[in-house]
DNA sequence: GCGGGAGATGCAAGCGCTTGCGACGGCGTG
DNA sequence: CACGCCGTCGCAAGCGCTTGCATCTCCCGC
């Protein structure tokens, strides 16, 4: 294994020479950084992390926490991440909590704390007053992406504007009878979202000087499964007959779309849907939707770390709003003019 | 930064004893590793990863390289090997190839060979002999998932017997004009197992006197959206005329009921149809499929590498072969006893 | 022409663990 | 009863880097 004396005597200097003209600290005769690249480049070396993790106390590495892998915003936050990381030249080492419930002590206590990591993303997560502090306990930068976290600086979109947004699409379109099908707030672990989604819903209404009725309102958890069985009850109640929907999400918003054709309903003649993220299957499915964009967020988060990491000021926790942006589809029309929304 | 000498001194013992206490490495008398445990929970004590990878040499960690992350099938290998990873104390480091196609050099050069993992899974990539050849110099074992990479051990399903047992299924369902989707040669960046899924097909039809109809196969890239094409081809052409198919990926199967459904065509009445993977939406569209249990497939990719990193004895390169089973929904079923499939 | 400063490089002391080797007793065996 | 072995533990030498400090050279300005 060749290693950094291996270089300082290939290139005729010091260990200590090669490791500064390697890392690019501290003052280097470009001539003689040149014989030591090119030295180091023939003998193949690349530093030891460890050696050099144990001599800085930096590991170039940070951890990522997400609840779950298999659902497309958390791959996309990770793919962001991990792109944005690698041009810093750091890892990025995963930790998903999806498995059983005490895995996230595990998590926090035995990995997040052992000293491998030098910051931690955590998405879509609420963390406890106690994870926070014991992270901070180590001086390890935290942000958080999606849900906010107390004290923590967190990437995230407007949620009450994201649904605020695709209300007012339906209110333009000349829609008043609108319903919103949102996260159910006990059934996931971050209840912020959910909360401000259907207040987006509700506030955009009103301002609209529509009254948001309540029953209206029907609770899924996120899937497109569920967003089927909500819209099914929703659109098969007689009482209710909405002619559009608001989605919190495209893969319940599919789900509804889905729903409707079985009802014999079409989209959007009869019903006109809008969902929130724009999941890569949406222009599949024709589906209007406020786009969210993960990616960036996963990189702006990544930023806001490298910020608080390489300058040694406190980085103040300021919130970052990411943009989104109505992408109009087929699945938005203008109602019927009949007020009767069955064929 | 509490450090192995303070507990030392808290138990009154070496830092030899302690080392040896904590890792569970030599022999300790039980009364000491008990008090040293204590001492180490007193003070929250954790080991330095990096302090002890460099007097060891090994990084409890291990780096998984994926080509994408948006798809199912890959974020369920990494659930799988990232549960199976902690459980032996592990780290799991990620790379992710979807980026620029630069990044793949980046991450051989860069990362990986970087002393940065002890190890490293290569999940459905065909890894060029380079790539193998300059891991393996650096002693980093390598096991491969999907695809089979040469000289390295791998874990995998019989991608000819999934579609065969597909087949087989439609097969003794009555049918006997079936259709294929299948992966694109070209396309993917594992050309072995669209191959082999298109030849189990062609066997189990050759094996009940059926001949392959090379018009009755079409090619797709593994997404919803190209299923539904090459299904709308399929259907429309009235030479055809297949009252199945058996479809390489759940996704695209998924397309294909999609279609068919456009087309006024009812499944399974007038085309069953059959998948693999047991996608996490295949029993929302009632999806006859063969599944494969893609996080057994990361778990065991795990132990495989495990059994290389513990034991001193160099592993023999046995490739994995794991089981897959046919779910049987409501997608498939007896062809019409006319012989006109439209409606 | 000389003092001072800045740039370039080397020396060597860590960083915080692990582990080979040796010391020391206590106990089983011939 | 003496010998040797084994279990238990401490000593100290690394593991392969980074970096503060010292040294030396060269150049500039007065």
């Amino acid at each position: 294994m060749v290693g950094i004396d291996d270089v300082a005597r290939r290139a005729g200097v010091s260990t200590a020479t090669v490791s500064r003209a390697l890392s690019g600290r501290g003052h280097v005769a470009s001539a003689t950084r040149e014989r030591v690249e090119e030295a180091a480049a023939e003998l193949g070396y690349v530093v030891s992390a460890s050696a050099s993790s144990l001599a800085t106390g930096r590991m170039r590495n940070i951890g990522v926490v997400v609840p779950f892998l298999n659902r497309w915003f958390y791959t996309s936050v990770l793919e962001g991440a991990q792109r944005r990381l690698m041009q810093y030249g750091y890892d990025l080492t995963l930790y998903n909590l999806s498995g059983s419930s005490n895995e996230r002590s595990t998590v926090f206590e035995q990995f997040l704390l052992r000293q491998r990591v030098d910051a931690v993303i955590a998405v879509s997560l609420e963390l406890s007053a106690e994870e926070v502090d014991s992270l901070h306990a180590l001086g390890k930068p935290l942000v958080g992406v999606g849900g906010p976290i107390r004290g923590v600086p967190t990437v995230s979109i407007d949620d009450v504007g994201v649904t605020r947004l695709a209300t007012e699409h339906l209110l333009s379109l000349g829609h008043t009878v609108i319903g919103h099908i949102g996260g159910d707030v006990d059934a996931e672990m971050s209840f912020h979202m959910p909360t401000n989604r259907r207040l987006g819903w509700e506030d955009a209404l009103r301002d609209a000087g529509v009254e948001p009725r309540p029953e209206l309102y029907f609770p899924a958890v996120f899937t497109m499964e569920s967003g089927y069985v909500a819209a099914k009850q929703m659109l098969g109640d007689p009482r209710l007959r909405p002619t559009a929907v608001v989605v919190a999400s495209d893969e319940m918003a599919i789900g509804v779309i889905l729903a409707a054709r079985d009802m014999g309903l079409d989209v959007p003649r009869d019903l006109s849907v809008v969902g929130i993220d724009d999941h890569e299957l949406a222009p599949f499915f024709g589906l209007t939707t406020v786009a969210q964009f993960p990616e960036q967020q996963g990189e702006r988060a990544v930023e806001l770390l490298m910020r608080e990491l390489e300058q040694t000021r406190e980085a103040e926790p300021a919130n970052l709003q990411l943009p989104f942006e109505l992408v109009v589809r087929s699945s938005t029309a203008r109602p019927r003019p009949e007020r009767e929304p069955r064929g």
